[in-house]
DNA sequence: AAATTATTTGACCGTTTGGTCAGGATCAAC
DNA sequence: GTTGATCCTGACCAAACGGTCAAATAATTT
């Protein structure tokens, strides 16, 4: 009752340096763990990209892991954030060439958050692996029943939900993840917008009617 | 003429010991590069792992670097066989299930060669930029006309082949690389010979006839 | 078995690492 | 403009790092 602006809970108030630094350290730290992993980051580095002393970093963030978890849970939501649209409801093509749409833009958008996953999930998930045994598991269980619901009304064919998902997934990532890759293949100096569009019509076309010319044969 | 044993080349011979402890040092090398990458990495871990001390280590390969690229190299040509094998003349639809099944099985039996290539290509193939480039490009680039052949003789749909290719890698690398993620969200402990088998039926359903129905609405 | 070569390691070095600390600078409230 | 909290940093530390080296041990050759 005396204070007003603050929150509710004794120390809870946020300073607008404070929510300025702590954005500006996860922002590096989300690029340097990207390109080096947990193991190959160093404080020193991190504190260069976002421009401050590395004694600076550690009074926001006490450890590198606390740092480490703090940039995983951050990106959590958005990464997830298409799977849960899914709606039972809705046309089965169109669900899933949206949810491929929204995929690939994650991709385009937020590369070196889906590189943090990636380089997480590839180190064998120490953190991570309780949240994917519990939340995520849980999510991708619901959502495979809406899949397998389209199958049963003959909306789609007869496909593991499960490994669709993980499709989707890998297909999607694969242009965040493995740029150097898919540039260096295809002889280009980064992938533009209108590579993404005909990417998101390659992957739903396959995905949707598939590689066997229809209607003939 | 002196000597039968030893190669042509002055210093080219390899004593029993030495070929035994090298294989030892780049499997322990695999495995440890794979989990952390080349930063995260420490050479007493790698000594730990391939049990000998680190000295020993530096024996066999002077630098940490040596090491790594040793363990590249080594993994390459298995890595690219399948794609190597795609024949013009066979069947489309026999050829591709052929190669995601070859491309599969390597996922199963060498998930740590494959992991080390996610995590070179993720940290930004400092060490395989080059060959990126050049080699697996030149190849890619055979094989897509392969695929474009296919497709104008009317044997395939009309897709992007270097979306196709892209697709069928990251499909099948993700059983291998994010081994973690496909455990816990399918509530295994690990991936079976079996559900490799269900993998491969679901994979080659879903990009060869695609999800929709075929034959009715 | 003696001599030569190949293999192995404990001890060590200079550097980098994550993290601390005392104190200075800056800000907000009165 | 004084006060108290917040913010920032140079200097520092113990541990871990990649890498070296002399000396010991094991194989191999003669």
């Amino acid at each position: 009752m005396s204070n007003p602006r603050r929150g509710d809970s004794p120390k809870n108030s946020k300073t607008r340096i404070q929510a300025r630094n702590e954005a500006r350290i996860l922002d590096a730290a989300q690029t340097v763990f990207a390109e080096h992993g947990f193991g190959g980051a160093t404080v020193d580095r991190i504190a260069a990209r976002a421009k401050m002393s590395k004694p600076n970093v550690h009074y926001y963030f006490k450890r590198k892991s606390d740092l480490y978890l703090a940039v995983l849970m951050r990106t959590l939501d958005i990464w997830l954030a298409p799977l849960k649209d899914l709606d039972p409801d809705g046309d089965p093509a169109q669900e899933l060439r949206h949810y491929i749409s929204r995929k690939l833009h994650f991709s385009r958008e937020n590369p070196t958050a889906s590189r943090i996953f990636a380089t997480e999930i590839l180190q064998g998930a120490p953190v991570l692996e309780r949240y994917l045994g519990e939340d995520l598991r849980t999510l991708v269980e619901r959502k495979a029943k809406v899949i397998r619901h389209w199958i049963d009304t003959g909306r789609l064919a007869a496909v593991d939900p499960y490994h669709l998902i993980f499709l989707i997934w890998a297909a999607t990532q694969h242009y965040a993840d493995f740029t150097p890759q898919v540039t260096a293949v295809m002889g280009r100096e980064s992938l533009s917008k209108g590579e993404f569009e005909r990417i998101e019509d390659s992957l739903c076309k396959i995905i949707l009617d598939g590689l066997l010319p229809r209607g003939k044969a």
